[in-house]
DNA sequence: GAAACAATAGCACGGTCGTTCTATTATTTT
DNA sequence: AAAATAATAGAACGACCGTGCTATTGTTTC
């Protein structure tokens, strides 16, 4: 059906998709609502209608950039997390994915962060989509504790609610670090709390007395 | 000198901590780049010229804001906690006060977040602002775990610098789960994070095998 | 009350924003 | 190659942006 090549995508996909890439890169950095339709049509040389024509709206255009933005972390860092079994293992798996994802796909911050910080506030479709893509995250993290606990890996004495609750909160302390202080140690901070993370899960007795 | 009063502040002086105001509250759900002059101008009631006027530029502007913003929270949150002795029980005064401080001030989320997010990846000076004022308060923990650990109320198996990454990522955590997730369970699960950090700063053995 | 000054308003500027409309090209299909 | 269609460009719009300039008003000082 075709003459050279046998993919079905018509050329407009192909300009999407690069637009995307640049879109990915300016929102880690610059935020979404940095994400303007001149900025992005100067990055990619085409013209700013030529540009909106993909998308239709603004608001298409930052949901479509987070849907790309999740679509890497799904390759990037969930995936690769089921090499481990459940439990324990696919946590601290998941744990240093999680870590390393934005320098595997050459970013130089988390746009998630970004969409988070920028959404959590504002009512709108991006303000769902965001919460619906942590929360889905929370979850993956939850019940993994879940059945950690079950195998007895984990005690039962944090909970898994209450673990994904402390890991985001791990996750968030090391890009402030990174991006604010600039600091190196801040990959041995992270790694040592959730060091004591899964030492808390794992020992019978843990917190009030 | 005066007529009716004893108030040194010349009148621009009022009005300027007016639009402070109003610009500390809108920093904390729309963020730093969401205070234009216009807008406030229209929130004041004040002419663009004559509100500009009182800054000079849009990042003296948000500079003073940032000011503003941490006074606050000096007054709120840091200066109530120097009534608990240095060491372990102030750090938990702190904690408490930190969780505590944009309520009672009557503001809807952290502007401080909102800052940070908005200009960790952006060189200038409202990021060297904001990554002082984020430094003193690590430092101020740092310091009183130090204090901790020389009266024997910790045991050390907790470094300062790595308590107070921790309990940042705690507050951060916190933050997300107020704002993005509207969960009412959010200060119990803060509470028992910092529970959990206290009682691992405390016990000798805490970490790696 | 007059003079000096601080505080504010009004207006205009160039620039960018998101968006729409109408051409004009590329590409695909026949 | 011709016809149909998708992809892009160009120009224009009203709105808002930050920022200067020049009045004008209000407040303080003498």
């Amino acid at each position: 059906m075709a003459t050279t090549n046998k993919r079905l995508a018509r050329k407009g996909e192909e300009t999407r998709a690069a637009i995307l890439d640049i879109a990915v890169r300016q929102s880690a950095t610059q935020g979404f609502d940095a994400l303007t339709i001149g900025s992005l049509a100067a990055l990619t040389g085409l013209s700013k209608s030529g540009l909106f024509a993909h998308f239709g709206s603004k608001e298409e255009l930052q949901l479509a950039t987070l849907d790309e933005v999740v679509r890497r972390f799904t390759e990037t860092a969930y995936l690769p997390s089921l090499a481990a079994p459940a439990g324990a293992q696919r946590l601290s798996l998941l744990f240093v994915n999680w870590l390393l994802w934005t320098e595997r796909c050459g970013l130089k911050a988390c746009p998630m962060m970004s969409a988070m910080s920028e959404f959590d506030d504002q009512p709108g479709p991006m303000h769902d989509a965001v919460a619906q893509q942590m929360r889905k995250l929370d979850r993956e993290v939850a019940r993994n504790v879940q059945v950690a606990i079950e195998s007895g890996d984990f005690s039962g004495a944090i909970a898994p609610d209450q673990f994904a609750f402390e890991l985001f909160g791990i996750i968030a302390a090391c890009y402030r670090n990174h991006s604010l202080y600039r600091d190196a140690e801040t990959g041995n901070r992270a790694k040592a709390a959730f060091q004591r993370l899964i030492d808390c899960a794992r020992s019978p007795s843990a917190s009030t007395a």
